[in-house]
DNA sequence: TACTAGCACTCTGGTTAATGGAGTGCTAAT
DNA sequence: ATTAGCACTCCATTAACCAGAGTGCTAGTA
């Protein structure tokens, strides 16, 4: 039950490691004699078999059934990528891939999609990738068009180029040439300014400053306190490469694919799953059941948050079983972050 | 050979259509003594093999191997469909469910959502719906503001509410009050007209007319030309349920479930199937390789286009193995493409 | 002529048994 | 501590078999 490398000699670990690579590249449960000629220690196959005990006491390993090799549980897994991982360096056809297809460009929603396709591609398994979430949006232009019954269409774009939209209802019906001037009036001021700021210098002036405006402006700022109320706050991925998965006899049994293809159509466990690593930076790793989700019993996920401006942004990731290449995924996920985050076009930087 | 009714008596053809609908709820290939019991005709299980070797001869059914029942083949649900099928009128709950879910709202994108997701749940197949297209459409708002690198982010509302937004290159920096003033003389002189009379007259100002605009004002129609040339003609769908399809054994063979799949992440192939439906009205069934597609051997596609304001706008569905309950899968899509597009926000309508 | 009863035949799917191979755990010897 | 050896277990494959289902054909019947 004791869990620890400590309690581990170095001669274990090390079949240990030998162990996991050999599954990983054949998907065959591996026995004592094969461990035995593939390790670079020289013992006999019975040894092996009494390291093997061990490893399994401590619930590293574990054998489908009685005369069957070991494979690595998901703590053997995690050991393993923890401690005993040579990470490769990248391929080098591959990161010239990379950095073609990752130099900067117009449009940032293209370009995440290029990331994801590249992910699922190269790993061939699935890729995903979050829309960047850039907190401090910074407000560029903002505008009202009148719609009939009381509703009105707000446009407003932030950063440099990304164009939201909304409908909102209002008190009364207002004329195309009102809903100009309050867009007018809120540009003038908040312009420039973070959505945040402005978010709270809306209620505050709503609070506070009743009396001392004109019924103009006071239009105008309840309607920006609509438009700005629960920002979309859309949590989206982009998914490339599902398909990839059905081929893996792992999770072909059951409903396995199902479940999982109906959690990536649900978004909602995933988002949760990559909003954890949004906190972390580097490469995160869960490993099957780690992910706290049932449905990925068989599944590991590895990825990378990438930023934007030394900002965390987003969050970016392979999805495959348990037994995927981690030596080669890792550094890759790893790269594929930072030049992401890299080509990104930085946001047009906040006046103070 | 000979493929037509007309080489069938009414017995044949009464055989032939219990034959499917045995199939259809049991899908187990329905051997002559079944047949026998199962029709009202009063014929001996011989006999019914006579009439079944004709069929097979006529490639309306076909058996799995020797000593198996009958399974009909595409043809055979082809005629089916065509002339034997009575179709059951709409389960009543579904109908309010329908009624319910797809009365008018605000956001039609939302809609389309729904319908698909209706689709897919009520038949436990997967449901598409495209998304509108207006060819009509008609301008509501345009406007401009300056990016960096000469590059101009447009900005127009079409229709009630639907927002799109471009960037283009222009020949100059161009301040954003200088924006701001070609936004406001294009929407004075075009606002409300169709995109496509726009367009045509965006062109012939700049054929005929340059010596006698301002400079401002051509400047304003060459990025008018630019914004509207092109104009984002992206052809998508939304679709729902897919998974539903992966509990349908006939598909679970070899990759088969993995290039449908494919096929619905590529899109394109779908799009192009989905296309034909637009240009007949009413429901329209695509039975197994009659789709044209490969992919598709196994599958069928019932299909109809939907309206608003008399106008064709797009093509919803559902998609599933080909032995499904056509009977009632094609009223149920019929009225789901008429509730649709009486849903829909008719857009404003042109004045002429 | 149209139908049907009967029969021989075929193919499938499930069950059983046998076999070889792979790998383990344990014990006793080094 | 390590290892050789052995008995044992389990799996996977194969073959054989049988029952069930259904067919095609033939010959007989209304």
């Amino acid at each position: 039950m004791a869990n620890n490398t400590l309690d581990l000699n170095d001669r274990s670990l090390q079949l240990l490691k030998t162990l996991v690579e050999r599954y990983i590249s054949d998907g065959q449960p591996v026995g004592s004699r094969l461990l035995s000629k593939d390790s670079a220690l020289n013992l006999s196959p019975a040894t092996i078999r009494n390291v093997m005990a061990d490893l399994e006491d401590l619930g590293l390993v574990h054998s489908p059934h009685t005369s069957a090799g070991r494979i690595p549980t998901s703590s053997g897994y995690r050991l393993f990528v923890d401690s005993l991982l040579t990470v490769k360096p990248l391929d080098n056809q591959e990161l010239s891939r990379l950095h073609q297809n990752l130099s900067a460009k117009d449009d940032d929603n293209q370009m995440i999609g290029v990331a994801s396709r590249l992910l699922a591609e190269i790993t061939q398994m699935a890729g995903i990738v979050t829309i960047p979430k850039r907190e401090l949006t910074c407000l560029r232009h903002i505008e009202f068009l009148p719609l009939s019954h009381q509703r009105v269409l707000v446009i407003f774009v932030t950063n440099e180029q990304e164009v939201h939209n909304k409908v909102i209802s209002s008190e009364k019906n207002f004329s195309a040439s009102e809903l100009q001037q309050a867009g007018a009036y809120l540009n003038s001021i908040y312009c420039g300014q973070s959505l945040d700021a402005v978010r709270s210098a809306v209620l505050k002036e709503l609070q506070i400053d009743q009396e001392r405006m004109s019924q103009a402006m006071l239009d105008a700022i309840k309607m920006a306190q609509l438009a700005f109320e629960s920002n979309d706050n859309k949590d989206d991925y982009v998914l490339t490469g599902e398909t990839n998965l059905m081929g893996f006899s792992e999770l072909s049994g059951r409903n396995h694919l199902k479940q999982i293809f109906d959690a990536f159509s649900q978004k909602q466990d995933i988002i949760h799953l990559l909003d954890q690593s949004m906190k972390a930076d580097g490469v995160q790793i869960f490993i099957g059941e780690e992910s706290g989700y049932q449905v990925f019993e068989q599944c590991s996920l590895v990825t990378s948050s990438y930023s934007v401006n030394n900002e965390v942004v987003g969050v970016l990731g392979v999805i495959g079983p348990t037994r995927m290449a981690y030596e080669k995924i890792i550094p890759f996920v790893d790269v594929t972050a930072k030049l992401l985050g890299a080509a990104l076009n930085p946001k047009t930087t906040t006046p103070s």
